[in-house]
DNA sequence: ATATTTTTTTAGACTATTCTAAAATCTTAT
DNA sequence: ATAAGATTTTAGAATAGTCTAAAAAAATAT
């Protein structure tokens, strides 16, 4: 059974590494989880050891099979937690990500498809991301820019590009989060920014910068 | 910030010190968290530096007033979360304590009072034991053993003294659990045994001996 | 192609938790 | 009161995870 940390740099690899698979660097993960990268380079031989990660001295790193699906299990609960939160509990979407990242580590498969089960089987988590499904697989769902999008697009946010708390204290202001129907009435061209419809009653304004980090699907 | 074996060590003291706050032994401590008493030593000298309990070699332990506060929180967590897994996710009560040990250690004031409030501020866990306050006062409810309740008498189930898999599963078999409403309707003098009402429906005989380890309340 | 900078790894050390074996202390039974 | 037995502590070592400082390798810029 793997540790909390071993997980952590398990999810953490997952994380940067990609649907491409691309290789990892010491220096990217020492960062991601604020550790020296001699830290880092001591948890992959270990990891490396047990075949979680294929791993070349000063060559990088990318996930195994096996080191990928238990990275997809991770992610399946900590999403799962940050739904009950949000769901359940009445978090602020924004809030419960450090919460998440401790429960994620409680081991117990039934507990997970229990919770899922409670939770109404859960596709999206409340940040807009693919929930996997016990054996891993995940929904893609083509995601845009709100900007790309023509006038009469319909949809749903999805997400955001930049996340720094100021940015998503005005969007919560705005009434935007994940999940909020948003449709375009019209696209001033002299700045860019778009007259919208959101959650089909509420009219504002949004600027063009706001619009470059809100993402959409239909 | 206590580590999560920090906690299960100040836990097992309040555990074995009761409610009168008698000494703990080394040997007491190491035989339930089944390490060593050497490892105990060690840990009991860490405690005591930090302030969480009194210690003088070779004397035995108890807890200080911080120790005290700090086991009571872990306790009002380990329940609140064995509440959730029975009354949310339907799990069997006799199969929530494991998780519980995990799901106690994650640290967030926030995540509790949510979690207290969602579940109906429960006053007892599923075991019919009570759940401490945020301020760490608990409820004490009186228990008694039914063989030693008269003909006539009505309550609940609230525990069991004896807690073998064998004794949990035969009680199950019979639908009896903690919060079940049980009346005594005769006592029969040969062996002991009662003819009991249970649920106000069903009408069932039990042996003296399963009677000797079914704590009620009134 | 070589020098400089950046990245990565190694070496050695520290803290937390555990262990085994041996010594110290306490308890109990003559 | 003392010997035997049980309990507890100490000493020394192991593993997991982290760190700093220094060496090695790779990338980049003349
Ligand atoms: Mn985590
Ligand atoms: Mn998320
Ligand atoms: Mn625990
Ligand atoms: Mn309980």
């Amino acid at each position: 059974m793997l540790t909390h940390t071993e997980e952590n740099y398990i999810k953490t690899i997952y994380h940067l590494s990609g649907d491409a698979n691309r290789d990892v660097s010491t220096n990217g993960i020492s960062e991601v989880l604020k550790t020296k990268p001699a830290s880092v380079t001591d948890m992959l031989r270990k990891l490396s050891e047990k075949s979680y990660i294929h791993y070349i001295k000063y060559q990088g790193v990318t996930l195994t099979k096996k080191g990928k699906k238990e990275a997809l299990q991770i992610i399946r609960k900590h999403r799962l937690w940050e739904v009950f939160l949000v769901d359940k509990l009445k978090f602020h979407w924004d809030e419960v990500h450090e919460i998440a990242e401790q429960l994620e580590h409680i081991h117990s498969n039934l507990l997970i498809s229990r919770l899922d089960e409670f939770l109404g089987n859960p596709a999206f988590d409340p940040h807009g991301d693919p929930i996997p499904d016990p054996q891993g697989e995940i929904t893609i769902r083509k995601k845009y820019l709100l900007c790309d999008m023509a006038v009469g697009f319909n949809g749903v946010v999805v997400g955001m590009l930049e996340t720094s708390p100021a940015f998503l204290q005005y969007l919560d202001r705005l009434n935007i989060c994940p999940g909020a129907k948003i449709s375009i009435k019209e696209r001033i061209v002299f700045d860019g920014s778009l007259e919208i419809l959101l959650q089909e009653d509420k009219q504002l304004v949004i600027s063009y910068e706001v619009a470059k980090n809100l993402y959409v699907s239909d």
